[in-house]
DNA sequence: ATTTGTTTTAGATATAATCTAAAACCTGTG
DNA sequence: CACAGGTTTTAGATTATATCTAAAACAAAT
């Protein structure tokens, strides 16, 4: 995994104590959290990053293709710093969202004349874990 | 297509005049349209509906299912009422999403276990319109 | 060490969505 | 049709999410 000095590098961004704080915050929670996990994860750190810089931040990585931004669930925008080819699950029952491996069969083809930047492929339901308990009946 | 009480009936939700009017909204456009958009649309025709209502519709057809919620874009949240199986492309260059037809089998099969309610497949990118225009190069 | 452009910051602002409780409405029943 | 009782609507307040601002701090090249 490359440190979060290179990623920076990559980025063609300047490396400051703060975006190297939030990318190994990411690296370190693959969870997908929110801007505001992760902030109120470095405040916990005493890292002294303000709720800005994360936004600003996450802004600037997601522009050079370093997170995705997952637009998944109804709360705020999730980031992951995981970028190559994988699909998303969010379980309605505990609220986790896992990565799924995508094979490259796996991708829709679109019509002609699309010029495709971005995929995504979000699946909302049970996983295996909260699958058959009763859990969808309700 | 079925008609606003027809669908509302289905949906097991009372037949109010505000309710008809956010369907009918959303099948007069399918420009996917966000809940703010809806409310503005239908204060220009006078049509006497509360912002809160639109939201409240909104989800109310939501959770029955009569309609997409679509987490594509940066913004605020969009919604289809046209819910047979398709993708969405939304273009980089003049902002418009799009329906994409899906066969059967472009259908992702998920790991043994996940149990599926809902599946979001989203493109951005540039359009057959807007692509070959230099807007990707920027 | 100096310079210059970039980044960070706290707080204000903007945007999106939900909550509140009173009033209005829908629908089934008589 | 009138009534009753639960449901829905409403305007405005509130919460949640994200961006803006301009001054101060910093990074990197010289």
């Amino acid at each position: 995994m490359k440190n979060s000095r290179e990623l920076l590098a990559d980025c063609g961004l300047n490396c400051t104590k703060e975006r190297m704080l939030v990318i190994e915050y990411l690296q370190r929670h693959r969870t997908h959290p929110t801007a505001e996990g992760i902030y109120e994860g470095l405040c916990k750190m005493n890292a002294g990053v303000s709720r800005a810089t994360v936004f600003n931040t996450l802004k600037s990585l997601s522009a050079q293709k370093a997170i995705l931004t997952l637009q998944i669930g109804d709360g705020a925008t999730r980031y992951d710093i995981y970028t190559t080819r994988h699909a998303h699950f969010r379980c309605l029952n505990c609220g986790k969202i896992e990565d799924i491996p995508m094979k490259k069969e796996d991708v829709m083809q679109l019509p002609f004349g699309y010029e495709v930047c971005q995929s995504d492929y979000h699946f909302t339901g049970y996983c295996p874990e909260c699958s058959g308990k009763g859990h969808s009946l309700s």
